[in-house]
DNA sequence: TGCCATAGGGATAAATTTATCCCATTAAGG
DNA sequence: CCTTAATGGGATAAATTTATCCCTATGGCA
């Protein structure tokens, strides 16, 4: 596992969240569990665009910051369900803002973030959880 | 400037706003914005554990994905401002979220973030919003 | 037997972000 | 003349995160 060499900034609140969501998929995951997507091979179908290693990494990282638990099963072959801690519950509004500012100012953010030079491009359809929640039904 | 090599995931809200957060002082930045520290200069100062460099590079970034707007007064030496742009102003409420849930949860996230192997070390006092506060008395 | 699904993780390469160092401009002050 | 204060940015190194590829284990199914 990779070693920190240079010291974590923690003595604002902001950087200690930031360190909890720290992850391309982090925040995507707490709230796929909250939707009560909980296996892992269901959260990686969930995002396409996510490497498997990658979500068992950020998961490992949720778990150890506390923000998840993980049951596992004892059976072949193995299931494992996360879901999420009393304090990964209570980041949930936050996530929620976060997902919904983002979705509120769409059209303007796509554009900005296109024009600005260090883009070349973007991708869509890595990241199912829309799908996911027509199906199930949470939203219309 | 760095040119993005692979495409950028922008396909659900918490991508896009994670995309503009994205950078290690930018929350910490629009906060101090938001506090009326204006002048880059100011704000070095504000995050001793930051670099020049780094700084002026964020704040391109966020005033490119219009968050914030730049006046430049005519002077010699030169003098800039920055302030929050009107959605700038409304991630506020996303970042105050995110600072109140760190130092609320500080003592359990610092132990769990020492913990995790990944993390050798931590560094206080490289962010001196909170003394910034104090001194303008907007907390007591 | 060969292949699929499930879950986990090592080793290494590639991409991305941050850090270091250095240069430029102009006015004021010692 | 030299130093400081302000602001901005290039070039390059170092640190960190993500991507690729591969290996393990077991039971069920064609």
């Amino acid at each position: 596992m990779y070693e920190r060499k240079t010291p974590l900034t923690i003595d604002c609140g902001l950087h200690l969240t930031k360190e909890v969501l720290n992850g391309k998929w982090k925040p995507a995951i707490l709230r796929a569990i909250s939707m009560d997507v909980k296996r892992p091979s269901e959260i990686l179908r969930l995002f396409p665009g996510a490497t498997r290693r990658v979500l068992n990494v950020q998961l490992k990282e949720l778990e150890g910051h506390g923000m998840i638990e993980k049951k596992t099963y004892p059976q072949l072959p193995p299931k494992v369900e996360y879901s999420l801690t009393e304090i990964g519950c209570s980041l949930m509004p936050i996530i929620d803002a976060m997902n919904q500012w983002g979705d509120a100012n769409r059209s303007f953010l796509e554009s900005v973030i296109k024009q600005a030079p260090k883009i070349s491009e973007t991708s869509k359809s890595t990241c199912q959880i829309y799908r996911h929640m027509m199906v199930t039904r949470k939203i219309g």
